[in-house]
DNA sequence: TATTATAAGTTTCTAATTGCAACTTAAATT
DNA sequence: AATTTAAGTTGCAATTAGAAACTTATAATA
């Protein structure tokens, strides 16, 4: 069986510290999750939940020097400012929406509504999982640690691996 | 003004405010992490990177609390204490791969070595993302909130655009 | 058996962070 | 001109984190 351990004297080299020291301050996301409801200016932040002016005004200048968010001043009202999601910030919605299934699978079972639905065909998201490289839904058993040395690259044109794959992996 | 922001009213009981008292404080991750890499003692935990004693015995009671970790006193040494995962924290991973992902991505810009693969293929898992029920890839554009009584069944039409859908992206 | 070492905490004290309320500054509104 | 609004800043109290010494139960060793 697949042993998920990493060797430890590698375990600081890994992104998680990193993402931590950008997302991991008390508020960072709940911000997050305004900004992708499109939460834009100083005082719509303050009154979406109960953080105090300071804190919030720390939080968006830390979000804003990590890249997470851009801060403009607005050009048709020189007093309003605003703070819109960078691709970077954008990249963090799997792990938001990931955090926010545990949530509500684990939290107090009852179902949340409304619910997150592709605009396409109006279903539900699948729940946010770990996926092999042919897309097969991984566990924690599933998974080992590899020197990236030691990695056979599977072929461009392999068939199982369609554009879509492709194309995700080369964000 | 407050009727577009009501949705966002709404949003307060998703179950991120619920993942975040559960995982929000500082090193609860990094205690996580080390868990998922077969970390299970205390002053194993302790070595694994810099937290003060006191502040380790306050999460892994917390998170011992919000059944994140089980302990369990170790039958062969009785001075020792097994904190392991329960399902609930096994069920945590796709979130903390997500999180781990983003920074690496964002990072350094350095690949991080080693890798996390596929124990089948030794192939690297794809990065973590949404996909709609039919497994397409979903970027935050193609996300809308719709309310769980208004959801059509897969095998119905799907219903034309209308006011019950609020779109992510269009705020 | 007595002594020492180890594991998992607790206590105490100091430093840093958070939260609250009042204040500021510039721009817009009346 | 006076008032209101937006986005902060400042000062201070309360909470939380961190460092180091202390505790308690168990295990290993002389």
């Amino acid at each position: 069986m697949g042993e998920l351990r990493e060797p430890l004297h590698q375990l600081a080299e890994c992104g998680l510290p990193m993402a931590l020291e950008a997302m991991g301050e008390r508020w960072s996301f709940m911000i997050l999750r305004a900004a992708f409801n499109g939460v834009r200016h100083f005082e719509e932040f303050l009154s979406e939940f109960s953080i105090a002016r300071n804190i919030l005004a720390n939080r968006l200048t830390r979000l804003t020097e990590s890249g997470i968010l851009h801060r403009t001043p607005c050009p048709d009202d020189r007093r309003k400012v605003e703070y819109r999601l960078t691709d970077k910030g954008l990249d963090l919605l799997p792990t938001m929406i990931a955090l926010r299934q545990w949530g509500e699978k684990w939290g107090t079972g009852v179902l949340s509504n409304p619910v997150l639905v592709d605009d396409r065909d109006r279903q539900p998201i699948l729940p946010v999982t770990i996926r092999s490289h042919d897309e097969r839904v991984l566990g924690h058993m599933d998974l080992c640690w590899m020197n990236a040395a030691d990695i056979t690259p599977i072929s461009a044109d392999a068939p199982e691996v369609d554009d879509r794959v492709r194309k995700l992996s080369a964000i």
